[in-house]
DNA sequence: TGTACATCAGTGAACGCGCGTTCACTGATGTAC
DNA sequence: TGTACATCAGTGAACGCGCGTTCACTGATGTAC
C-alpha cells in the first residue's frame, strides 16, 4: 500500500528530490535571493512551469530548503550526540561532540547554514513547518544535560558565586522543560538557552568573516570556547568517580 | 579651506545623504537584495542614471550602508560605554551598558544589523574600508577589561577551576593586543573575543526569531546572560573595596 | 568685475537581461468496470 | 484481459515586470586670467 508506489509517484518523489538537490546546489553558488526557478528548471532540462507541478511557488521551494537545513545540521548533531553516548563519552565530551557536529556542518554548507541563521529571508516569513526541525539541534543540547544531571554529573546551581538568574528568566525555563518534558534545574536551563544562543555566535562570526584578522586558530578557539560553555551550563570537566 | 565648501560641494554632500538615508529605509522595509538603484532615485524623484554620480555601482552603495551601519552600532557602544564610565559605574556596570547598546540598536534598525552580522550578501565581499568600523564594538569591550584589569578588578586567569586556553589560542589573543595595544592578560582576551561572539549570538537569536516560543522575558533574559559573559571574562560582580 | 573655458549634475532614451507566474495544450500513466 | 475515461506531467508561448548600466546631451556652477 504506502511501501509499494506507481512508476508516477516514484517518478515524482525522485523529481522533487532532483529539483532540491539542484536548488541546493545554486544555493551554495550564489546565495538563496539568486536562487531562481527558472534556471532550476534550464539546469534540469525542463521547462520552468514545469517546476509549479512539484511546488506551487518560488517560495514554496525555499521553504523547503529551509526545512531540509534544518533537519540536515539537526541530525548531524544528534548522530555525534549517538555516537557519544555509545562510546560512553563523559558528558562534556557528548557536548563537545555537539557543538563540534553543529560547527562542521555549517562549514561545510555555509550557504546552508546562511539560510537558517543568517539573515531572514526579506519578505519571508517561516511557516509553523519549520519549527520541528529547527528545535534538533537545541534539544540535541537538552538531552545532554538531561542526562548528566540524571547522572549527577551536573554542578548544582548555586554553587559557582555568579549572579542567580531572575525568577522571569526562570519561568520561561520552566515552560520549556515542561512542554520538552525534561528534568533538569531551571538555572540550568536558562543557561542552557543561552549557550544555545552563543554556539550560534561562535559558528556565524567564523562562517560569516567577523574573525578574520581576530582568530586564526579557528578550530582550538572553537574547541575552547565550547567548553566555557559548557562548564557556564554546570557540565563538570571530568566525571567525578 | 576644507571648511567652507562651493555651493556644488555641499549639494554634493546633502545628496549623498539623502541617497544614502533613502536606501535604508528601503533597506528597513525590503532587505538588502531588494535595494535597488531605480527605486532609490525613484523616490528622491531623480532619474536612475543621475545616483551614478554618487555612486559608481549598487555594491557601492551598498558598502556604504554597511560600514554607515557598522559606524552607528560601533558609536552607540562608545557612547554608552562613556556615559557609564562618566558615572563612575562598575566595571560590569560598563560592559552591560556597552552590551545593551548594541540590543538596543539592533532592536531600532534590525535590517541594518541583519546587513552586517546576519548573512554576507552573496557574490559580494565586505572591501577592506569596513574592517575598521567593523571593529568598534569589539574595541569597547576590550576597552572596558582593559580598565577593570588596571583598576585590579579583573579576576586573575587560573583563578577558576575551569580549563586553560590552549597555546594557540593564546598566541591569537597575545597578536591581537599588541596590535590594539592593550594591557591585559592573554587567557582573558581570549574569554573576550569569544564573549563577543556570543554577545551577537544573542542579539541576533533574538533578531532573526530563533527565540520564539522559547523565551518571552527577553529584556531580563539578555541582562542575565551579558552578566554571565562578564563573569566569564573575568569581571567580578561587584568592585572590589 | 568681466569674460572664456572647464567641470560637473542631471536628463532621457536605450540595451539586454532574467524573473515568477498563468494558461491552453498534448501525450503518457493509472483506474474502474 | 481489454476498453473508456480520468488524472497527471510536462510543453511552449505569453504577460508584465524591474533591474543595472551606458551614453550623448544640456544647462548650471566654478575657476583662471
Amino acid at each position: 500500500m504506502t511501501a509499494i508506489r506507481t512508476a508516477r509517484d516514484r517518478a515524482r518523489a525522485e523529481l522533487t528530490r532532483e529539483i532540491k538537490d539542484e536548488a541546493r546546489r545554486q544555493l551554495a553558488i550564489d546565495g538563496p535571493h539568486r536562487l531562481s526557478l527558472r534556471s532550476v528548471a534550464r539546469e534540469l532540462g525542463m521547462v520552468s512551469s514545469a517546476l509549479y507541478r512539484y511546488f506551487p511557488s518560488r517560495d514554496e521551494l525555499l521553504t523547503a530548503l529551509i526545512i531540509d537545513a534544518y533537519d540536515a545540521v539537526g541530525a548531524a548533531a544528534e548522530k555525534a550526540l549517538a555516537r557519544a553516548e555509545s562510546e560512553a563519552d563523559s558528558h562534556l565530551a557528548r557536548w563537545q561532540a555537539v557543538c563540534h557536529a553543529v560547527r562542521g556542518w555549517a562549514l561545510k554548507h555555509p550557504h546552508e547554514y546562511a539560510l537558517i541563521y543568517g539573515s531572514p529571508v526579506p519578505g519571508y516569513s517561516a511557516p509553523q513547518s519549520t519549527t520541528g526541525p529547527a528545535a534538533r539541534v537545541g534539544l540535541a543540547l537538552f538531552a545532554v544535560a538531561r542526562d548528566a544531571h540524571a547522572a549527577g554529573a551536573l554542578r548544582p546551581p548555586g554553587d559557582g558565586a555568579h549572579a542567580p538568574a531572575p525568577e522571569s528568566v526562570l519561568a520561561d525555563a520552566r515552560r520549556l522543560l515542561d512542554r520538552l518534558d525534561v528534568d533538569l534545574p531551571e538555572p540550568a536551563a536558562a543557561e542552557l538557552i543561552a549557550a544555545w544562543a552563543q554556539l550560534f555566535g561562535l559558528v556565524s562570526f567564523e562562517l560569516f568573516g567577523q574573525f578574520a584578522n581576530v582568530t586564526e586558530a579557528r578550530d582550538a578557539f572553537f574547541e575552547h570556547a565550547v567548553t566555557r560553555l559548557a562548564d557556564g551550563v554546570g557540565l563538570v570537566p571530568a566525571a567525578p568517580r
